[in-house]
DNA sequence: GTCTATACTGAGATAGAC
DNA sequence: GTCTATCTCAGTATAGAC
């Protein structure tokens, strides 16, 4: 689904079409930022590029799919961070901190993101962030997610709970866009707040006692499709 | 935000301005279910109803408040068949059927409530379910859900519970946009089983003992602004 | 205040020439 | 791969009837 540019995000363009690709993105994104996205046209952005307005949709099918390709992008550097991240913290400040690297690799860019939720209700759509077409990404960012966490949850929670998780980021996300506080610090503290209430639950559901109250939240996520059958008194 | 003839949804028309209205919605509403949101024009709405484009503009100003009409209607549907729930059905067998009942409310327009969702990341826009211009509505249906739930919890807990199955009845609407399993069978044992979690839990924090765990999520509704800040050791 | 009729602008998207 | 021309449609006048 993504052109091979998307994969090397960040590196120098060696084709002629990837050239123009990028050319079209960056003159997009400085339209957006200075203009927001619902103004800004794709007459502009072709006008800044220095190509015709034929070019831009040659390379993007649609406005939303700049957005996308930005998100992409994004989405590399997060991953990096977060593998980046010492060894040595634990659940609790490995979560922290990959949330937290989400929304400052964002930050300048609240707006922006506002235009990939706009296909959210819309399964059909290409762009949709639960979609059938953008499922690479998504289980990319899924697995970022494991990377943060791994070995700091039991391995058989692991795909469970990064899937959790990345849905709760969305949600945050969501919050963080809506949030009017100076430079969003409520959403920072929540950010705090939240990975210390799912560290304590995830330690406490992983002491003998408290796997019993693991089961009807494993329930929930069976029911969801987060997770396969929960196992039951050993019949399997 | 909202003409006189939203308050009495449902109800006959009685000044003729309201009828041209019901009329053009109930035109919209057919022309969406038959040819889906985006295929729809407002030209075809307007010459289905009779009227010219000018009274279609004149009544709703654009495409997405002929969908936030018909959810209205849905939302005060909502409110009385919550409002007809026996009192003998304890609080999990009450969230159950007002969530349900949501569902089978929406279950022949599950394209159209899409529509409602394209907002949902740009706070400016009048549309955005978490903006500004949609208060109103939103408190609306938090209430709807306190009225289900009121007695069958702790009073001071009712507010934050009621906006916490506001928010987890949205997150359940947007499952069930997506779901394919016939019948959208698949969201609805989810909400079953979500119930039976949420009684659950509130059956343990309402405990002694379980009022030690409430309080980490008490303190994460807090910081999400969706409670007042927790009493602690009696020195709040 | 409630419309009709008509025309116009702007922008997303597409077709087909080169 | 790229451009030009064109299409469609949301939305905005505008001017007037009742």
């Amino acid at each position: 689904m993504f052109k091979s540019a998307t994969a090397r995000a960040g590196r120098e363009p060696i084709a002629k079409g990837d050239e123009s690709r990028e050319r079209i993105l960056d003159a997009a994104l400085e339209s957006f930022r200075a203009e927001g996205f619902e103004r800004t046209t794709l007459r502009q952005i072709a006008r800044r590029s220095g190509l015709a307005l034929g070019a831009a949709y040659y390379y993007f099918p649609s406005k939303e799919a700049l957005v996308h390709a930005y998100y992409a992008r994004v989405q590399a550097a997060h991953r990096e961070l977060v593998a980046s991240l010492p060894e040595s913290m634990d659940l609790r400040e490995r979560l922290e901190a990959a949330l937290l690297a989400k929304l400052d690799l964002l930050a300048n860019d609240r707006a922006l993101l506002g235009a990939l939720f706009k296909s959210v209700g819309t399964p059909g759509d290409p762009s949709s962030p639960f979609g059938r077409a953008t499922r690479d990404q998504r289980e990319q960012a899924i697995s970022t997610f494991a990377d943060a966490l791994r070995g700091k949850v039991p391995d058989e929670l692991l795909p469970a709970v990064s899937r959790a998780v990345w849905a709760l980021h969305l949600a945050l996300l969501l919050y963080w866009l809506h949030d009017q506080s100076r430079g969003q610090r409520r959403t920072r503290r929540l950010v705090v707040s939240v990975s210390s209430l799912v560290a304590s639950a995830l330690a406490l559901a992983t002491t003998p006692g408290g796997a019993l109250l693991l089961v009807p939240v494993l329930d929930v996520l069976h029911e969801a499709g987060l997770v396969p059958p929960p196992k039951r008194g050993g019949h399997g």
